[in-house]
DNA sequence: TTGACTCCCATGAAATTCCATGCTACTCCA
DNA sequence: TGGAGTAGCATGGAATTTCATGGGAGTCAA
């Protein structure tokens, strides 16, 4: 299976349109994707990105629909809703809706970062800094266990 | 296989039609529907609209779960009784019954939400509720995980 | 004959497709 | 090794199509 790995930075026009990353596309169609789904991450500070294989897993796991069984996932119902399915055009770009824009704060460019099965669309300064961030806490992490075991 | 995922919100014009959105159309036509199964939910909040063969695949499974459950079959005939089966017309509209809209409060406008396999029809103000409720209890749950796990 | 419902057409807005361009990275050959 | 040629990509704008929505004519039933 090819993976989502990498970052790439495109630019959004004035009718909302971004280049999806040809590499990102390959690894869509290899799974036989000629769409991508969106959804907003949890903290709203970034936009998450799949193939549709992935919302079929999901839905498998919680489930088909039953009206009389009352422990469906509301969780999974408000990610249904609040995802959308956007076609890949000839030139290889999407069109992302303009509240999953808002809410992560994207404008003029968006970064796309890889993770492997699945990959997110950041505002790139935002990106930037959540990186560090985490660089920082592996950094405190490994520096924390070293006093216990010897890292590798 | 094609999932009912996103949002749309549409009109109801005087006559009592609203389109169906043009996804949820063609998924439904993917999976050989031209008309749509409606039926109140439970709680009387929204209605729950799906395809014929999903129908078909509850009916069988609340046969199948236990034919002597007189609870489980007394559903199963409302159910079955109470659902309606709507014909889309050549322009990708439905008339949905009164009843049903006023069992929702629905009135001037709709909203369709996608919930994978099936969607729902919701007054567009208590399904914003709904959803604003779910996702902070999603929070919650998820705050208190958090504890044990770290999160994605 | 009246009322409800269906089918057909018109319209404006929005989304999608098509085409053109410039840049970058890579290849191939000297 | 360096330089020219080439192919792949991101990007911009214009043209075309789709879609939601409104109104009117025709149909069937009570």
């Amino acid at each position: 299976m090819a993976l989502f790995l990498s970052k790439y930075e495109n630019k959004i026009d004035k009718k909302g349109r971004v280049s999806v990353p040809a590499r990102f596309r390959s690894v869509l169609a290899d799974s036989g994707n000629s769409s991508v789904v969106l959804f907003s991450s949890f903290d709203g500070d970034s936009i998450n990105a799949c193939g549709m294989e992935v919302m079929e897993g999901l839905l498998e796991k919680i489930g088909a629909f039953d009206p009389f069984s009352e422990d469906r996932e509301a969780d999974a119902d408000v990610l249904m809703a609040e995802s959308v399915e956007l076609p890949i055009d000839g030139d290889g770009r999407i069109v992302i809706p303009l509240d999953m824009l808002a809410a992560a704060e994207i404008e003029g460019s968006c970064l796309f970062a890889g993770r492997g099965d699945s990959f997110q669309i950041w505002q790139p300064k935002a990106f930037e800094a959540r990186m560090k961030e985490a660089k920082e806490r592996a950094r405190a992490k490994r520096a924390k266990s070293a006093t216990t075991d010897r890292g590798a």
